[in-house]
DNA sequence: ATCTCCTGATTTACTCCGACATATTATCAT
DNA sequence: ATGATAATATGTCGGAGTAAATCAGGAGAT
């Protein structure tokens, strides 16, 4: 991949790919990075449960082989996404879930990174499924042409190289990614991020168990059609479907997906 | 709820509130926190633009009077939140608009620190028509009896207190809290802080140009005995009213509603 | 002569260290 | 029980050294 998640600037720079990004000496980001997302990795997978106290900055620091610096950059990265907060004598603990921004593109990967939570999943599913066909409506009304155009392309690319590809589910991406821009509502957008990250590891789940049982190709089509059409309630209607079909094939995809009551 | 956006950790502590929470000490939070502020509300106010490059750390902290240290954790904050970006020799520089988590609480806070863009505002609305009338769909099929009961409690300090007051405002919050909880789904919970936050802000926009000029208790009620009911169809349909009703107070209070076409 | 690619030098962020200041909790005496 | 006091962990500071990426220069190929 080409550093989806990693936070990368100068994108406007044409290409330097030297194809050696990954540095390899370990940590590919920088160090107080790798830090924040082996803490938050653990915290997201209940390593360190809500109430938790971490140990003592210069202890934890010690134990982790990194100034106290870095540490403590690391925590304040934490702490800018809600999963902790510090106090003198207090120490740093872990704040209850609800205090966490889910919704954080990074905080979303490293709750994808070890198993992830099924409940989650349904969760993000059911938001989609709420949030999706709405901009999709919007988008059928809202729509430029250079819109039509990127989405014409991505939807290209996706049959091109189809979902079993990297390059494939990058479009994939891209095409949600352009219906949520062509939303023309930046609120809307923000959630491209957070949703586009939910379908991408999703996705990856659907790959890992079997071959795709469906053809994703024709209900992308229904919306594509919708919108650059500018038929609104068709644009919607499309959309729920597309969404409704891919949870179901993510939901036979995981073994058994529980209809948990809530606490 | 005391102190709703500074981040204060055990609440589960039964009560400590001294009442002189704000130390007056110049910052409140710590110094990297409101150095973070600074910095965030200067970047939301278009001080510092997109592909703007901010002065070296050295420099920049000198002239801020305060350590690199307490810099640097500042910069990481602001990067957690996707708002820079930093890399050796090519120095720290403000990401584009896409990049920023615009949902994030304290985000927010940021971008209504000063005169809020008015094409967000409207953003904000239509992402809440879209998200609390779901919502209250789902919560009108599994409230629990606690669910109504803390929305009932929200709706009579509502009442009791009117939105004039800090503390009807705050009930305010309670009663959309309440229903984004009673949902059922963490991911709609977690926008309920950021969706808590334009409500906050927008709600005191109204207050500042005139008197409200309308009861916002029917509408409310309409909603509660809905989801009480379990009415999901109807829960849909009142709370649809009452944010198109919100929007209409909010937009009639700021003066010039621009139909801005996106660019 | 122009362009490409490689090489090195400079600038900048990154990391580390040790010390002091501050705030909060816990202890102890009244 | 209440107040002052001490202990402890986070917060802040300043400097030194490391690593990395960009820019400039030069050698080579077109």
């Amino acid at each position: 991949m080409k550093t989806s998640e990693t936070g990368d600037l100068a994108e406007q720079k044409p290409e330097a790919a030297k194809a050696k990004t990954a540095t390899g000496h370990g940590p590919g980001r920088r160090l107080h990075g790798a830090l924040a997302h082996k803490l938050g990795t653990a915290i997201l997978s209940g390593q360190y449960g809500p109430g938790d106290v971490l140990p003592g900055e210069v202890a934890f620091a010690e134990e982790l082989k990194v100034s106290r610096s870095a540490y403590r950059e690391a925590i304040q990265v934490l702490t800018a996404k809600g999963l902790v907060a510090s106090r003198p004598k207090a120490g740093t603990r872990v704040l209850p879930r609800e205090r966490w921004n889910l919704l954080d593109p990074e905080v979303l990967a490293w709750a994808f990174a070890g198993e992830p939570d099924v409940g989650f999943v349904r969760d993000l599913f059911e938001l989609r499924s709420i949030i999706e066909p709405a901009a999709a409506r919007l988008a059928a009304m809202r729509r430029s042409k250079d819109d039509v155009r990127v989405m014409r392309d991505a939807l290209a690319a996706m049959r091109r190289h189809t979902l079993t590809t990297e390059a494939g589910r990058a479009a994939d991406r891209d095409f949600h990614d352009a219906i949520l821009r062509a939303s023309g509502n930046q609120a809307m957008f923000v959630l491209s991020a957070s949703i586009g990250a939910a379908v991408h590891w999703t996705t990856q789940f659907k790959q890992r168990s079997r071959e795709l049982p469906r053809n994703p190709i024709p209900d992308h089509v229904r919306v594509f059609d919708a919108i650059a059409a500018g038929d609104a309630d068709a644009a919607a209607e499309a959309m729920g479907v597309l969404v409704d079909l891919a949870l179901e094939d993510t939901r036979s995809s995981m073994q058994h997906w529980p209809r948990e009551e809530r606490a």
